[in-house]
Parts: C-alpha cells; structure tokens; sequence
DNA sequence: CGGGGGGTTGATAATGATCAACCTTCGTGG
DNA sequence: CCACGAAGGTTGATCATTATCAACCCCCCG
C-alpha cells in the first residue's frame, strides 16, 4: 500500500506559504534528523489508530485528514498545505487517519525525538502545545461550521479559508475534489457544486477550470459567513 | 453582570467522578493558590475573546463553551461537568464563551502562575498539552457527529456520552435544557425531544422527569451511533 | 391555586440529499 | 495527432430529513 520513495536532503521552500505562517517544528530543533517521502495521490500516509511514530511537515502538495464511520460517511478534519505540519499527537496513535490528495512530498521527524528534546528544551514543549492548540482553535470553528452554517455560508467560509490560505497571484489553486470539500464542510458533492455554480452566476467569483477559482468579491464572501 | 460569590478553601470531591478521570492542573501544583468562585444559572464566566486571565475546574454544576453567529445561531463546543477543566488557552484569549447551565461552582487558577510553572517544570508543560490534545480528541469526534451523523445517531452518541461521564446508580440526571442539547448536537430543541420520545416508546431509555434519563438498552444506542 | 419555563406533539415548509443524465477535461494509446 | 475512455463536474427532478411554526401540556415553584 506504501509506495512512498525515499527522498532525503531536499530543501523545505513551499513557495505558496509565507515564511510567517509556517509553523516548523523542524526549524526550532536543529539537532532533529528530518527525511523526506513521497506519496502519490490518494495514497494513505497514515491511518487511524496507527501509533504515532512520526510528526510530518508537507513540502510540496497537499493533505487530507479525516475520519470514518463504518458505513463509509467521511468527515475530513483538516486541509493541510505546503508548510502545515500534520500527525503531531499528544497521546499513542493517530486520531484521525491522512491521505495525499494530489502526489505529495512530506518531511517527517520521529515523535520520540521531539518527545524528548521537549523533555529538556521547555521552548520545544511550548512549541508543542501552541500547535496543538491552533489545531484545536480551527477545530473549534469548524465545529460552529458544521453545526449551525447553512450550505452557502460553508462555502463562503471554505473559499475564504483557502484564499487566506494558498493564494498566490489572486488566483486559488484548489487540490481537492468535490467530493473532499463536501467531506470537509459536511454536505455532498453535488451541493458544493451548486453553491459554487451559483457564486459564478452572481459574478462572486470566476471559473479557469473547476479547480482554478479567482475570487471577484471577498467582502460578499465575507458578508454571507454571517 | 458577574454576581460571583467567593467561596475560599472549599474541598474539591466532585462525588459523580472517578479520580482516575480528574485531569487536574491544580493537584499537580501544589504550590498553586486556588480559588473559588460561585455562578448563577446561566450567568456568564468568561466571554468570547475575552483575555484568558484564568483556568477552571468545575467543581458543582455544569458550564456550556460555546460560540456564536452574529444572528444568534449557537454552537455549543462542550459541556463541562464536575472535575472537567475548561478556559486553558494557549493563546492570549479565550476562544469560546464560557456559561453556567445551573448553579455552579467553580476552582480557579490564574494563567500567568500555570505558564510559570510550565517554563519550570517539564511534568507541567506536559500536563498542559495533553490536556489541550484531549480538547483536541473531543473536538475532532465531535466534528464527525456533525458533519456525518443523522439526527437519531447524534442523540444515541449524547446519551452515551453523558452516561459515561455522569452515570451515578444507572440514572443520568442531565444538567441541560433541550435547547442545550439541540445547541451541542447541531439540531433544534423540537428535534431532541422527538428523538428521546422515539426512544423512550422504543424502550431505549426511562424518563423520571424530562432530565433524569435511565439508559436500558445501552447496545442498542451503540449499534445506532454507526 | 396560578403562572411560567421547559417540554411534547402535530402540521407544514424548506434545505440539502439522492438518483440520474449528461457534459468536460485530460491523459493515454492507437 | 487524434480518438477514446475514465474521472471529475454540472445540472435537473424528486425525495427525505430536519427546521419552523404553532398549540398544548406538565410540572414545579411561588
């Protein structure tokens, strides 16, 4: 099933994400060996309940985390993009399981490493707990998202997100499918695509391909997240 | 609007939960001073980015975290009942509103004082991220239950949660409105009442009043959680 | 007793899901 | 280089689930 490819030594320079926003655990531990993989599209990085034995950081593509119930309903937890880091737990395993949306490069450092320099180095600890919690901050939001947003104010707050997110040049540059973003926002397919469909027509935004969206009104967006 | 009553040097032996389930920052501290405060039914503790001064632990009563929309729309994040700690933040501010959902009591300890002792004491860093990763946990469940769970399915999980966590001699004595209920679930008052009368005709569940709830048939709320 | 908050139940509406057909794009192999 | 096929996306018709609106009930407390 893994099929990654071994690439070591290459430099971290995801060129979509500023320098401010990338949260590296990497970077504040100079000592820590990190390797690199690689994984195609859809393919599982890690799943479920697997113990933890890795923190990851994505260096180019991008990342889907989710969960399942046992009849096959998928909620995916988080996007995450080049430079977001993923897979850092607390406790034994994995809570969520990972999958490459798109071919994706990943660095990864061993959890017992970044366990014990936070052991030693209270910055690391603190470092820890801050991503923890901005991950808990986001999930926090999507929960108010799923629980109590109508279709089209999800899909304002979808685009907005990923306009904060990896827009380069005004123009976003989707990886996911429908499908993912319906997983994501709680609805289906066929709902994204209408709602999307509808913000074309009403000028909101602008279509070069179905994954390629340029966003003619943020304060529109903006003002139907409620 | 805070008619907080002090009440120093009380005991905390919260009676409904199992000390191995206490997650307590306080204990760990020995040198901490703690204190106590007091809260009527829905009055308010702490609000929406308000700077996070405190932590607490719920020592009687029950608290709501919530968020809300502009137009009123309200996502409750958690219910925190006797023993549970709420208001730790990482950052600066506290990211959900925090409101006594009866009479309630509670310890607290100042932030500042715990990030002191975390730059000391590696057992407390810790301590601090595992509890903000098990905030995580409940948080990234609770996404799939709104995001993917249908309306029976979303009930069936919030008994068993509750009965898990406040089950004394078979009964749970709910401390929460429907509407708090609906709030959590993601649904409307009208919903949960039907599902629990669905329930209760089905012979899942007793009612003893409205709030005092007998589970009778726990396998099958678990074969319906999905 | 009487009043009121909380809860239940019923009728109807609306949002989003489902089922289905068709279209578009892109990669691949003839 | 073009044709084909498959995956992904769009659109339409209908259905189902849950929301909304409304009436009434039931304690519980004053």
């Amino acid at each position: 099933m893994l099929t990654a490819a071994l690439n070591v030594n290459q430099p971290l320079r995801p060129k979509t994400t500023p320098a401010s926003r990338v949260s590296d655990p990497f970077a504040a531990m100079a000592g820590l060996v990190a390797s690199e993989f690689s994984y195609h599209k859809d393919e599982e990085i890690f799943g479920d309940d697997e113990p933890a034995e890795y923190v990851y950081q994505v260096v180019s593509g991008s990342v889907r985390t989710y969960k399942l119930l046992s009849d096959g309903r998928r909620q995916i937890g988080s996007f995450h993009l080049p430079g977001d880091v993923f897979g850092l737990e607390s406790g034994a395993t994995h809570r969520l399981a990972a999958e490459a949306i798109v071919d994706t490069t990943v660095r990864l450092v061993k959890r017992a490493a970044l366990e014990k320099a936070a052991t030693t180095d209270v910055q690391v600890a603190r470092k820890l707990w801050d991503m923890t919690a901005a991950e808990l901050n986001h999930a926090e939001n999507h929960m108010l998202l799923l629980g109590r947003k109508t279709a089209m104010e999800k899909v304002a707050a979808f685009l907005l997100e990923m306009d904060r997110r990896l827009a380069s040049a005004g123009m976003l540059a989707l990886p996911m499918c429908r499908r993912d973003i319906g997983d994501y926002l709680g609805l289906t397919l066929e709902t994204i695509s209408r709602a999307l469909s509808q913000l074309h027509s009403g000028g909101i935004l602008g279509f070069s391909g179905a994954r390629q969206i340029v966003l003619r009104n943020r304060q529109h967006l903006r003002d139907m997240n409620a």
